[in-house]
DNA sequence: TCCATTGTTGTGGG
DNA sequence: ACCCACAACAATGG
């Protein structure tokens, strides 16, 4: 799933193989229902480079000082890498975005839930979004503020882009299996101590996986990334993970390791 | 056939 | 007015 460190490799790849040349045209592929730059927008693209890449939350952008700037969201299956001239591209690689010498962007998307749009600033776009601070960004004091003064669940408050951009499903899981705490506790329920530590964790979670370049294969066995399967055994206590809905999303939790509240 | 995933949108309750 | 919960929607492969 594209959440934070996910869309961060993306941003990374864009950075290192898309950066410095000059945009010459487009190419798409099986694109109906996916959302992207129509024909004037392309052309504002057209002749551009991008000079510098930013991101927020789950949202990448590319483009320079003066010129426009790409914004995009990877829904939940989608990613961008650069080739020199590929052939024989899947089905899924959607959009091109083609530079001198050869030189593509391709945004592959298998499940067309997201989109790209041709945008003036990031920055003024961001803040007209009502999206909250970027996970990695937010201080601790905004944190406790933001989700410990939610009255819904923590899961939901996690997930909740317009508290904290940038955590989905399957962190928010690891976050709060690491803290101990189970999905279904309120937020006004943490006291400041269980808060402190979800921060620490949520952080802890999200830089584990911006370490090893969203590899999960890399990540230790203890994660309850490689134990998401009802009646797993947790790789903590023993107990047994146990799957619900909670605020509408799958939530993995082990009820031994994680408190009820 | 149903389920899983995401953000957005609409509705309704507190 | 605000906050929160829930359902529907989009595409697709398992």
């Amino acid at each position: 799933m594209p959440e934070l460190p996910e869309c961060e490799a993306s941003r990374k790849a864009v950075e290192a193989g898309a950066l410095n040349r000059t945009i010459e045209g487009f190419e798409e592929h099986n694109t109906i229902h996916l959302e992207l730059p129509g024909p004037q927008d392309r052309d504002r693209l057209k002749g551009h480079q991008f000079t510098e890449t930013h991101r927020h939350g789950k949202h990448i952008f590319a483009g320079s000082k003066s010129g426009p700037w790409i914004a995009v969201h990877l829904g939940m299956t989608g990613s961008l890498k650069t080739f020199d001239a590929p052939r024989d591209l899947p089905d899924y690689a959607h959009f091109i975005i083609r530079f001198e010498g050869d030189r593509r962007l391709i945004y592959y998307n298998p499940r067309k839930f997201g989109w790209m749009r041709v945008i003036d600033d990031p920055h003024d776009w961001i803040a007209n979004k009502d999206l909250g601070p970027d996970a990695m960004e937010i201080g601790d004091n905004m944190f406790a503020d933001r989700i410990g003064g939610s009255r819904g669940t923590v899961k939901s408050a996690l997930l909740d882009q317009k508290k904290l951009a940038g955590v989905g499903n399957l962190w928010a899981d690891e976050a709060l299996y690491r803290a101990g705490i189970g999905p279904e506790v309120k937020g006004t329920e943490l006291g400041s101590d269980r808060i402190a530590t979800l921060y620490k964790e949520m952080r802890a979670s999200l830089q584990g996986v911006l370490d090893v370049n969203a590899d999960y294969g890399k990540l230790p066995g203890d994660w309850l990334i490689h134990n998401r399967e009802e009646g797993a055994d947790c790789p903590r206590c023993g107990g047994t993970i146990t799957k619900k809905t909670v605020g509408g999303r799958t939530a993995y939790f082990c009820p031994d390791y994680q408190e009820a509240a």
